[in-house]
DNA sequence: AGCCTCTCCCTAAACGATTAGAAAGTAGTG
DNA sequence: CACTACTTTCTAATCGTTTAGGGAGAGGCT
């Protein structure tokens, strides 16, 4: 196309001022009918379509919603953008993710740049499932940007921010007791970084059960990818003081991936020779060899909760703005929520 | 905060002109370092981030680079963006996902809307894993947005466009072919719809092979998820005529997960009584009961070769408009590609 | 007529950045 | 000192929208 039309060209096809055009386009009030279908007519001619980056300058509009994740081939997050989804399909917000360790590692350089990347785009709220850094949440904060923590703790000082956490000890403790009946006793936890706030709530857990029923649990840490888990728990299985345990616990899907793909490799039986648990329910766990048994955490209900508070501190700050008051998030002290997870028990664990 | 920093208040604090704290955030020359010094210190003490809207509208940036899919849930597409991400990292371009079937199922409504959505963020290129409208073809060129389909085949008309197509012909003869090693004379294809243009392909290849091995091809065709393949399935083998096949073949992953749902339920055997091959390779296909036999066509190079076209295309544009001249995409014939799929043989087809 | 209320439309000023074109300052040179 | 060349800076226009603040005209009412 020689040019592309705007607003203006629109306006001079029309002999309608800029005002009238952009009342009509909008659905606006303030207009004939005749007028409104004149320039519906000249739209489509012309081919117009309104240039987003001029609108949100002039409205400060503030539409996406970002978010956070680390590691999108973790199937969590699908299930979580599911029920993100859902809540913002209809209102007037659309959803962009943003890959923390897209690159497959954490750096805290990446996690500034992508803080700095959601202001300058305007982001009108965060959901984030990764612990920001304090900066960065008062950062977001200075900018009228709330956030919702999802399966992750918020920043120690940040205590009004609203965050939907799983009960991951008590999860942990039912997945632990589970493993006792078996008369389990030696254990194996494979565990991502502690950066995931998660960890120390399963950590924590486990250890309790392992503790009141005479179990011993070590806990092997990796980086959170399939990779580093098989290499991790191959390294472990060669070390002199590495013995096979009775039973295994995937700290997460990629965990378990890695998991899966040594104990495949080396030939060793699951559940007669060793037991599996892992965390995080997903579509191919009923399919797998064997069935596994699995935390069920139900992330697409978290995601709807996440969503559906977050848009209502948007709507919130849309008020307040058309009311002439500061944009100020409104949080409110039953946004810091807590769900259950349930142990979804299938085949690998022994039963 | 009661105000958030702009330029101007850049400008007033230091004392420079908004001309020059532009050029010394930007990094530019005629800068002393002095001032950039000066400028770079009162961003930082200010908080400043600069608006991208407003860049944007100026400079006619269009830095994002739009994927269209349809079903996230499918691996497929998982690989596919990394490979992508992997060439965008570094350049100045970002990805950025559109679901089309978001809502489950395709509409030609929810592709409009998408297209037009993506034209209203002047997004600067696009790659489309579904074919898409001839208008919206059309659509996107008049706006000079290059298009690059990947595994879809363009409109007919648009003859210039880029692909990168997969021989899903070839691949499909292969695993056809493998089935009839087997004895199997007895196959059913599970598809999803022919609007995914690769559906075409991949039956045609398995009619021939069908053919030349004398054996019997049934199609059968279903929504392009998980939970309407269970369904046309299990309704198909309750019909009085819907006999168990000694072959399946899955067209892609969120059908094959069906599949193996109902072949669970009924307790089916695989690959003793009903031999199982399935469309797309993907992390999880060698840790299935039983290990799955692929076509594996290597989604993750096709999205490195897929955002390598479209860089050369978007620079070339961009090397255009300095030039002062119109930023017409330049499509070469070689931008046509066609990939080769390998059958990766695991135990589902009976070996 | 005078006054009010409505409806429809317009003018002009934003929004926050980039940049062409002009100008001021500085230094070197003959 | 006049001239040139270069560096650094400024002024003001511009990108494509939205919208505050008027205002013209029509109709109804007293």
């Amino acid at each position: 196309m020689a040019k592309k039309p705007t607003l203006r060209d629109l306006s001079e096809v029309t002999g309608l001022s800029s005002y009238t055009v952009s009342r009509a386009l909008s659905n606006g009030a303030d207009v004939s009918d005749a007028s409104r279908k004149l320039v519906l007519k000249a739209a489509r001619e012309l081919g117009y379509v309104p240039n987003r980056a001029a609108q949100e300058l002039r409205k400060k509009s503030r539409s996406s919603v970002a978010v956070i994740t680390a590691s999108t081939s973790n199937y969590y997050y699908l299930d979580l953008m599911k029920g993100i989804q859902r809540v913002l399909r209809g209102s007037s917000r659309n959803a962009v993710v943003a890959d923390i360790a897209a690159e497959g590692v954490y750096t805290p350089e990446v996690e500034d740049a992508i803080v700095q990347d959601l202001i300058q785009s305007r982001t009108a709220g965060v959901i984030t499932t990764l612990t920001l850094s304090a900066e960065n949440v008062k950062l977001l904060e200075s900018w009228d940007i709330p956030v919702v923590f999802v399966d992750s703790a918020p920043p120690e000082d940040a205590t009004r921010v609203p965050s939907i956490l799983t009960d991951n000890y008590a999860a942990s403790i039912k997945a632990g007791g589970h493993l006792a009946e078996h008369g389990y006793t030696d254990w194996l936890f494979l565990a991502y970084p502690g950066r995931w706030s998660t960890r120390a709530e399963r950590e924590r857990g486990l250890r309790e059960a392992a503790d009141k029923h005479g179990a011993a649990l070590q806990v092997l840490e990796t980086e959170n990818d399939s990779d580093s888990a098989r290499k991790t728990l191959s390294a472990y299985l060669d070390t002199p003081g590495g013995a096979l345990p009775r039973a295994i616990i995937a700290g997460n899907n990629p965990l378990l991936h890695g998991v899966l793909t040594v104990l495949q490799q080396r030939e060793i039986a699951v559940p007669t020779q060793v037991a599996l648990i892992a965390f995080d329910e997903f579509a191919w766990a009923p399919l797998l060899d064997p069935p596994l048994t699995v935390v069920d955490e139900d992330s697409e209900s978290i995601g709807v909760l996440a969503a559906q508070t977050l848009t209502r501190i948007l709507d919130g700050q849309l008020e307040a703005e058309r009311r002439g008051e500061p944009p100020v998030p409104d949080y409110r002290p039953e946004d810091r929520r807590e769900v259950t997870a349930d142990l979804i028990v299938r085949q690998s664990c022994g039963c």
